[in-house]
DNA sequence: GTTATAGGCAAGTGGCCACTTGCCTGTCAA
DNA sequence: TTGACAGGCAAGTGGCCACTTGCCTATAAC
C-alpha cells in the first residue's frame, strides 16, 4: 500500500507541475530551455539549480526520462505513472459535461 | 493554470492517502471510526486531532464530503476531483498488461 | 589551448506543514 | 442534570523540502 510516495511528492509541487505542463506542450527540452521558458511564460523566477533539482524529483518518480546527447540532456515526459492514481481510487465515470 | 493546488496538497500526504483508501473500502465513516481503523489496520499512530485536520484538508480539496447527523459526522469519498489530473496530463492509453 | 556553454554536486537556510497539547462546544444516555 | 461521547479551535513545535550559494566536470566552439 502506498507503493509510490515519490509520485505524489513529485506532483505535489506547483513548479514541478508547471514543468510537466511545459513538457506536455513541448517534449524533449533541455535544462536551460526549460529554465528560460518557465521564467518567460509562467513568470517563475526559478534558478537553474532549482529546476535541475525539480527534474531529478520528476525523474525519480518516473514522470520524466532523460536522454543524453553530447553536452545536452533532453527531458522527456512519461505520464504513465499517473495511471496508478486513478487505479487506486477509481473515478466514477459520469460525464460532467452534457 | 494550476487551478487546484489544494488537490495536490491533499493527496501529497501519505496519511491522507491512507484515509482515502479507508473511505474507498468503507464509505461514510466517522472521525473516531477512521482513527481506530487507521491505527488497527495501517499501524498509523494518528491522533484524533491529526486525522481531523487531514479530513479538513481532504474536504477542502473536494475529495471528501461530510454529512452531519446528531453528534456524528460522516465522511464520504468523492474521487471526481482526481479527474482533473488525468485531464491535465493525458495518459497514453497503452495496456500495460497483456 | 582557451573560452563559453550545459550541467552536476554539496552544504546551508528559511518557510511551510504535520503533529501535538490543551481547552472548549454540542449531543445523547443514565 | 450529570457524565460520557463525538468533534472543534487555536497556539506551539519539530522536521522536511524548496531554494540558494559556491564550486566543479565535461562538451563544444574559437
Amino acid at each position: 500500500m502506498d507503493a509510490d510516495p515519490d509520485l505524489f511528492k513529485a506532483i505535489g509541487d506547483a513548479t514541478r507541475r508547471t514543468i510537466l505542463d511545459e513538457l506536455t506542450e513541448r517534449d524533449g527540452q533541455t535544462l536551460f530551455e526549460l529554465c528560460s521558458r518557465l521564467t518567460m511564460k509562467h513568470g517563475l523566477a526559478s534558478s537553474r539549480q532549482a529546476v535541475s533539482q525539480h527534474l531529478a524529483v520528476l525523474e525519480q518518480a518516473g514522470l520524466v526520462h532523460t536522454r543524453r546527447q553530447g553536452r545536452y540532456k533532453f527531458h522527456h515526459l512519461d505520464t504513465s505513472p499517473l495511471r496508478s492514481i486513478v487505479e487506486r481510487w477509481p473515478i466514477d465515470r459520469e460525464a460532467p459535461n452534457p
